[in-house]
DNA sequence: ATAAATTTTCATTTTATTTTGAAAGTTCAA
DNA sequence: TTGAACTTTCAAAATAAAATGAAAATTTAT
């Protein structure tokens, strides 16, 4: 296979990917045009590779910064700005975990904590479904909350090589 | 707080929670409630409780039943199907990572396999770049598929009260 | 067999998300 | 300062996703 053909099916399959994860399509595959180019592309390198307006790119790889997946770099001499990805995979994943758990997990089990407290008789049929759901799915959120922890803080050989073992 | 205003929030966030997994509003909402539920529902129920249309309702049961959330019950006498939720938090999540694996990371990871043998100079910064990014993918997510079997074959009290330890 | 009860389908409508592109804003060299 | 180069914004348009509801299909009691 020739590279342009395989990086146009990497940088789309990507972006199908990455709409399964609440990612959009578009942001996904600047993200993989930009794990895939060695140096670093400006906005109009992305709009003419990709096909997609200049206001697109911008929003996108805005956001991309935001989520730490994506830099700014100045080359000096130059006066336009460039961007470059993150290319280690292993920065990248630890990356998404830090933001989604703090976006999602701890606003949601933030939520839990309160909603087992209700009022009323802790016997009766419905209250009871209610906070056993309520605190299994807190318990659960907690451990996973934990792991995360674990998986953030260690580093990728200790993932890629160790943890395997251990599991098994 | 009253049952039914907890029941009201925990539905709300678990379809907003929802969202940002791939899972549409809708459908998360059902799953929340049939989750709360002590007794099985009928689709009149959720429509009543969730203020949804009856099409909207069947085709989301449906699609909770094709992920293995939801199962439906027939009780004895009763002309109507009733549905229910599995309460298991533990087997709701090996349950949603085994199908997302099979659809998504499976898929990709089978892409990614052909998308390594390029033509080319393998000394070529451009083809460098590219094989190296999809290697570095293709052996992470060799890592995390392994993990998640483990995960998916491990039972509920493993991992909430044993592995935890070993992380530390 | 009939028909009432219930479930399923799907063309249409509604709602939500994404994209565009031109205008406004910013930066910087001369 | 000025103005050319470049970036950002955002209202409007395009696209995609979800919801509706009535008709068709199916099931079951009689």
């Amino acid at each position: 296979m020739k590279l342009t053909e395989a990086k146009q099916q990497f940088i789309s399959s990507w972006g199908a990917f990455g709409t399964h994860w609440g990612i959009n399509r578009t942001m996904a595959q600047i993200h993989a045009l930009l794990m895939v180019s060695p140096n670093p592309l400006t906005q109009d390198d992305v709009m003419e590779q990709l096909n997609i307006s200049r206001g697109n790119v911008n929003m996108n790889i805005r956001d991309l910064i935001t989520w730490g997946l994506v830099d700014r770099v100045l080359l000096q001499g130059e006066r336009k700005e460039y961007f470059t990805a993150e290319k280690d995979i292993w920065k990248v994943a630890t990356q998404i975990i830090r933001e989604r758990k703090k976006r999602e997990l701890d606003p949601m089990m933030k939520l839990l904590a309160q909603l087992e407290n209700i009022d009323g008789d802790k016997k009766d049929k419905e209250i009871k479904q209610f906070v056993d759901t309520v605190s299994g799915i807190r318990k659960f959120g907690k451990q996973a909350d934990q792991l995360l922890d674990v998986m953030i803080k260690a580093d990728e050989n200790w993932f890629l090589n160790g943890v395997m073992k251990i599991f098994k």
